[in-house]
DNA sequence: CGATTCCGAGACAAACCGTCTCGTAATCGA
DNA sequence: TCGATTACGAGACGGTTTGTCTCGGAATCG
């Protein structure tokens, strides 16, 4: 049951790095599981035999590639909107760079393609990153610099999608000002009840 | 210079509905010209004669088939968020019915496709939902509902960016609740100084 | 050492691609 | 009315990619 040669962790990583490279060369629409192979130097079969499709072999270079922003918790200073603040600029720096585009939208391509990579890639990839910023709300809210009744998790969506959006939407990308806005957005609203001026 | 039969009406909508029900019946990745020549009961040189791939038959196809949410501007009772929570609860719904869904789905992978079809798609469907919001934001703000250097277009953004992503991110669709909260959000903030209490 | 499992390589049929070429149909200007 | 022009449906063509299968060899276990 258990005897045989095992898997080749070589082959498991060239296949990975050569995945994440032509991700990043020719965009996931052109990516083919042919030249993945090719340029792995292993045989079509030994990515047939362990991945199941093109999007589950572009989800794990992916997530084993260095593509995806680091898992970084904000800091807690005391200010919540100060901590976002800085949080959120790195953040969406990361989520600019050519490299990390070029990835979300070939994950994006692959997400639209198949249920089961978009649920792994919400799992293993947004959703920590959501977590965080929940996390970090939620004691704020604890510590009363949020309203006992904020909408925790709404606000960490809004801050993660209003970036990606941008990012997705293929115009203007995301700058810092951009998410001093929406932080500035979620804290203070923009009615002209109850607000502080001077922001 | 100017005679020659004319351009086929009857194969252009043919081709567009193909694609349509194509689009939706498969998905973008498994969608080929081929399969929308033969149901169109078309020649396969007929689409390469008008469309350059396959992203552009689709943009237009949903563009002229009834898969957008239809142009509706908010309406203008004096209240601005009554009235932004209306209309992002009505585009909101409309996104989420599974046509839809699987539009944007197909179209978002397009985009990670192909940047033209990004800035097509982005200038016709995507910008002018923005630009309605952003001109009843503007006629708020001047009005004095808003703070007067509120972000209207940012506001718009995040109105129709954290929906989408929402979409986007396969899990939970965003509900009329969801739209309640995100238009709450960016009208009172949820920071403890300066907020409305009991929302 | 023998059983087992994976390996790289490549043959194979099927699908789709984009281009090209038919013969025909529709519209224009003369 | 008639020739020039352009689009049409159909399908042939070579090229690429797909996913499956088979081969001989390599690695690991008991």
């Amino acid at each position: 049951m258990t005897g045989g040669r095992p898997r080749s962790e070589t082959s498991r990583l060239a296949i990975l790095d050569a995945a994440r490279d032509l991700l990043l060369e020719r965009g996931y629409e052109r990516l083919t599981i042919d030249a993945i192979a090719t340029r792995a130097g292993v045989g079509r079969q030994t990515i047939y035999r362990w991945w199941a499709s093109k999007s589950a072999v572009v989800a794990d270079a992916a997530l084993e590639g260095d593509l995806a922003p680091p898992l970084v918790p904000p800091p807690d200073t005391g200010d919540i909107e100060t901590d976002l603040r800085g949080w959120l600029r790195a953040w969406t720096h990361r989520l600019t760079t050519a490299e990390s585009t070029g990835f979300i939208l070939a994950l994006t391509a692959a997400t639209a393609d198949d249920r089961a990579i978009a649920d792994i890639l919400y799992d293993r990839f947004t959703r920590p990153h959501e977590q965080l910023l929940r996390d970090r709300l939620e004691l704020a809210r604890v510590a009363g610099q949020l309203a006992p009744d904020a909408p925790v998790s709404t606000i960490a969506g809004v801050l993660i999608g209003s970036m990606l959006y941008r990012v997705l939407s293929r115009q203007a990308p995301p700058t810092a000002d951009d998410a001093d806005l929406v932080v500035g957005l979620v804290f203070h609203g923009s009615g002209n009840r109850g607000r502080r001026t001077g922001i």
